[in-house]
DNA sequence: TCAGTAATTGTAATGGTTTTCATTTCATTC
DNA sequence: GAATGAAATGAAAACCATTACAATTACTGA
């Protein structure tokens, strides 16, 4: 099967490539009423498709972003991309997911393959060890977003959670029910991610505007499959903590499981918080209060960020937004 | 900032264009050892990325494959995207993820950009609106992977779920537990999707081989925001159900959502199983039997079903291969 | 030294579109 | 019937890489 191009539908339509082109960009004053039905008419008679490939080379633009999440695993990644999706078929753009497994190298390459496929932009949440490559892309005025992570020194534009906040809505709240014995537990150990530094930081700082003493053992940073272990180490204390903050929906589920399973009454034993909501928050036994983070919003706003870098519309904006989380105070607490 | 081409670095490396681009398509027999120390050198020196569109439009072929969802809200849809986006990572392929929100106009535009966009193939979730596209791609030999959904007339390769079976795996077991007055609630209403009906099929087809009379009323195909109506009127009834089979997660959710809200008991009050595995399904109480989907092997076959026929190895499969779901036997019946 | 071969490099066409600008067409006017 | 100007159309270069093949150079052995 031959694929039909440009000049093809010029020939049977017995005008230039050009007329067919400018009929194809709606330039439709260039040419005669009789002209524009007779290309129309060829074109539906060739079922004919541009090849934007070949567009994309004149014109140096893919109406392609790419966004590369640090683990796909996570639900807010899965709502994010999401929401990006859509914000992006209303612009008609595609997006490209890629997903880099908290893998610095195969970020790398990811960012190097969307780059030489010439995409117009890329959202991406960082790993954080490929700064040589940021940094480039920042120097060539290429339209990058970071979300979820920041990394101080580059002066990228940034959508990320008001971490801090986070933190401190939990604390908060498990010490107006009186609780004052308080654990966190985070994942994402190689490196020092953003989020969790600032959501241990703001653990910290809950505790201390609170006069409570702060106490290293309550703070756990461990891999998915490492958290039942923890969790017995934490029970393990002379004085076990009252209350668990979990650092993102996979420790959650993983805490819930393990009180399950060691038949650990929430809220009456222990109470739990989680930051990220999760489907099923609502309806456990008991209810899950969950600190939300924005997701749809957040996702609007980095696409927004992109697309006015890609149109070079207003100043650049390279500042952190820091969206605010709620507490969805449910019964687990 | 200007862009590098082929041509800087030939120039700059002092060799021709050519000998360039054999370096880039690692032939390296066409060149001596200098030369290609040189090359290497100049395109690091340069930060020289070939333009892959430029190649695309060559070589006609894009290394990128699009996946349309036909909603990507549920959980499967993100576990299959998840698990394809690594198989063709693997591959040296991109993957362009577009959610056709159950809309067959935005599918029929999806598939049309993508064809575009010279994509080198596309694994579908049909809404099942679009034959006459579905019919045109498969002429034109275009590769393509119908998965979840078949459509029966149309002879693409297609990866499913043995849906009759998960029916009767479910149905099975309520019967095993004295259970006969079964119910099932399914969503997508609009159109006929074949899960649905198989999965009704199944229900309809088990019930009878255990002799047990059909009764309409206890089934339901209704969108998920009047999924508690839909229940409500099964608990009016003279007779109620016993036993609910949920037709996929988010009708799950809404049903556990109904009786924690109405405090009836699982499995006490009414048995429950879910089609489709739900992250906290072993660890709710009471842990939840499900009817599981094998994501990733499901994933992986339509990949690898697409890449054989981007690569044109082996004879074309266009059978639909149906893969068996399993029980995972829990305490919710 | 020279024919002949091997090793290496250069040239030019190709892919399908966009876009500039030159050219043609045609109705209008004097 | 020719000049004018606007409208319509077309030719050609550009985008950047690939690739077949032509051209050049280096080197061998007689």
């Amino acid at each position: 099967m031959k694929t039909i191009t440009i000049t093809d539908v010029a020939n049977h339509a017995k005008v230039s490539k050009s007329t067919v082109s400018q009929y194809l960009n709606k330039r439709y004053e260039y040419m005669s009423e009789k002209t524009r039905k007779k290309i129309e008419e060829t074109i539906e008679e060739l079922n004919y498709q541009p090849n934007i490939i070949a567009r994309s080379l004149k014109q140096k633009s893919t109406f392609t972003v790419g966004v590369v999440v640090a683990n796909i695993l996570h639900t807010f990644s899965t709502q994010v991309i999401r929401a990006i999706e859509n914000y992006f078929y209303e612009q008609g753009f595609h997006i490209i997911v890629c997903n880099a497994d908290d893998n610095p190298e195969k970020e790398k390459n990811y960012i190097e393959m969307l780059r030489a496929k010439q995409v117009d932009g890329i959202i991406i949440f960082p790993t954080g060890d490929n700064l040589d490559l940021y940094q480039r892309m920042k120097s060539d005025q290429f339209p990058i977003v970071f979300m979820d992570r920041t990394i101080q020194e580059l002066n990228i534009a940034t959508v990320m959670l008001d971490n801090h906040l986070a933190s401190k809505l939990a604390i908060d709240r498990f010490i107006e029910k009186g609780l004052e014995h308080i654990a966190i537990i985070t994942t994402s150990i190689i490196r020092d991610i953003s989020p969790r530094i600032e959501r241990i930081q703001g653990y910290k700082d809950s505790l201390a505007s609170h006069g409570i003493p702060f106490n290293s053992e309550y703070i756990k940073t461990v891999n998915a499959d490492e958290i039942p272990l923890a969790l017995s180490e934490f029970f393990e204390l002379e004085k076990p903590p009252q209350a668990i903050l979990a650092g993102n929906d996979i420790v959650l589920n993983e805490v819930l499981r393990y009180m399950k399973q060691h038949e650990i009454n929430i809220p009456d034993d222990i109470a739990v918080i989680g930051i990220d909501d999760v489907p099923y928050a609502s309806f456990y036994t008991p209810t899950i209060t969950t600190v939300n983070q924005p997701a749809i919003e957040m996702a609007n706003l980095a696409a927004e960020l992109l697309l006015s870098q890609i149109n070079k519309t207003g100043n650049e904006d390279t500042s952190v937004h820091r969206l605010k989380p709620t507490l969805l105070s449910r019964n687990s607490c």
